[in-house]
DNA sequence: TCTGGGGTCCTAGGACCC
DNA sequence: TCTGGGGTCCTAGGACCC
């Protein structure tokens, strides 16, 4: 889906058309109704909080102004541009509308988050350029919005294609396109070569896929390890053979939050306890609504200097309930993680549980679930 | 004025068992 | 007292993606 954040809210606020707009994370208010109908809107430049770019529109990515930047940052680039709140529940419905419209055209189909799958048209006895334009057509009649499409022998490919013709775009590629529409693009197209494997390659001076391909795989292996070598050689050279999974069983489950201030590990530890109890009771939630329990938890830290740390128990027995996944998450955080003498300051605090088995066939176990200790206090120094 | 939230996969070391 | 492989599970960190 194009910019598909920005683009769900512009059906909302279509006198937004045009202009910069930018959907962001966290303590926007939304848009005030006028008497009149129309809508009053916050600006980029008022913005205090921590919240990054969710989703910028074209206009703002022209602006410079691009997911993932701050909101900060992106005032100085845009002050001018409309910001506005996320709203899950809005995309996940128009999630669900896309994805049901394509699987009545193919149902082979690969979920990769809210706003993006793989579609198998191997079956489809239907030519190509058509059958990507029924799918695209079929979308926008189901949520007036517009996606790209990539059709290629592989999923590496057909991504790399997606993104060649964006917005609104149908891309084609045939094997004779690799060399020439493939190979000349940075190797942050793959899918797969994020920043740091990218300023790895740079530093070997390989910068396209091109000349990612033409490396020897040895060269690669030795650099990148046998694993890692051996994909990048593939990949730089179109070879993909995954194949189009249409489910998978969820690994984990996580909440996490990020404070709008830093809180002190020892002065602010009733502040810290209440957010670890409310996380664990969002987990909780999350665990019975989607019917899963697990045995592995986990917490999540991270200081005012970004640093991160994680700490995770595996339990004996399965849980999914807020109080248990309390007390297993404290016991993450007893040890060696803080000093009678901590001075820092916390950002970001997580809990997750993995380990999952669906409860259904946990029941057996859940009744033996350990009990809680009392009187047990977090972030013990 | 830095840097969200929810995920997956990989690696590497250590414990433990046979 | 010194020495094997092989396998699994657990843990911490990191890269990457949407």
């Amino acid at each position: 889906m194009d910019a598909f954040f920005a683009s769900v809210e512009l059906l909302s606020y279509p006198e937004l058309r045009g202009l910069p707009v930018v959907v962001g994370g966290a303590g926007i208010a939304p848009p005030r109704s006028l008497p009149d109908g129309r809508h009053e809107f916050a600006r980029l430049k008022s913005y205090g909080g921590r919240g990054v770019v969710t989703t910028s529109t074209y206009e703002a990515r022209a602006l410079g102004v691009f997911s993932g930047m701050s909101l900060m940052r992106s005032a100085q680039l845009a002050p001018e541009a409309i910001l506005l709140p996320a709203r899950f529940d809005a995309y996940r419905d128009t999630s669900r509308r896309f994805k049901a419209v394509v699987a009545q055209i193919a149902s082979t189909i690969e979920d990769r988050g809210i706003d993006e799958i793989y579609i198998d048209l191997t079956e489809l006895a239907d030519a190509t350029l058509p059958l990507a334009q029924r799918i695209k057509a079929a979308v926008f009649a189901a949520t007036g919005l517009t996606c790209s499409v990539g059709v290629a022998a592989n999923k590496l490919l057909a991504k790399i294609g997606s993104d060649l013709q964006k917005p609104d775009g149908i891309t084609v590629l045939s094997p004779e396109d690799l060399a020439v529409r493939i190979w000349p693009l940075h190797v942050k197209k793959i899918n797969g070569i994020g920043a740091k494997t990218a300023a790895h390659l740079e530093k070997l001076g390989i910068h396209h896929i091109g000349e990612l391909a033409k490396t020897p795989v040895d060269t690669l292996t030795q650099d990148f390890g046998p694993r890692a070598g051996v994909w990048l050689h593939r990949a730089a050279n179109g070879m993909d053979d995954s194949p189009v999974v249409t489910w998978r069983a969820p690994k984990s489950f996580s909440r996490e939050t990020t404070f709008e201030r830093d809180l002190h590990v020892r002065r602010d530890r009733a502040e810290l306890s209440a957010q670890l109890a409310a996380l664990c009771a969002r987990l909780a939630e999350d665990l019975e609504r989607k019917g899963y329990a697990g045995c592995t938890i986990g917490v999540k830290l991270r200081f005012a200097d970004f640093h991160l740390v994680t700490r995770e128990i595996t339990w004996p027995e399965v849980m999914s309930d807020a109080e248990n996944l309390l007390h297993a998450a404290r016991r993450c955080l007893k040890g060696k993680l803080f000093t009678e003498a901590d001075q820092r300051r916390i950002r970001l605090l997580g809990v997750r549980c993995g380990n999952l088995t669906r409860r259904d066939e946990a029941a057996a176990q859940a009744a033996s679930t350990p009990r809680p200790r009392q009187n047990e206090l977090p972030f013990p120094t």
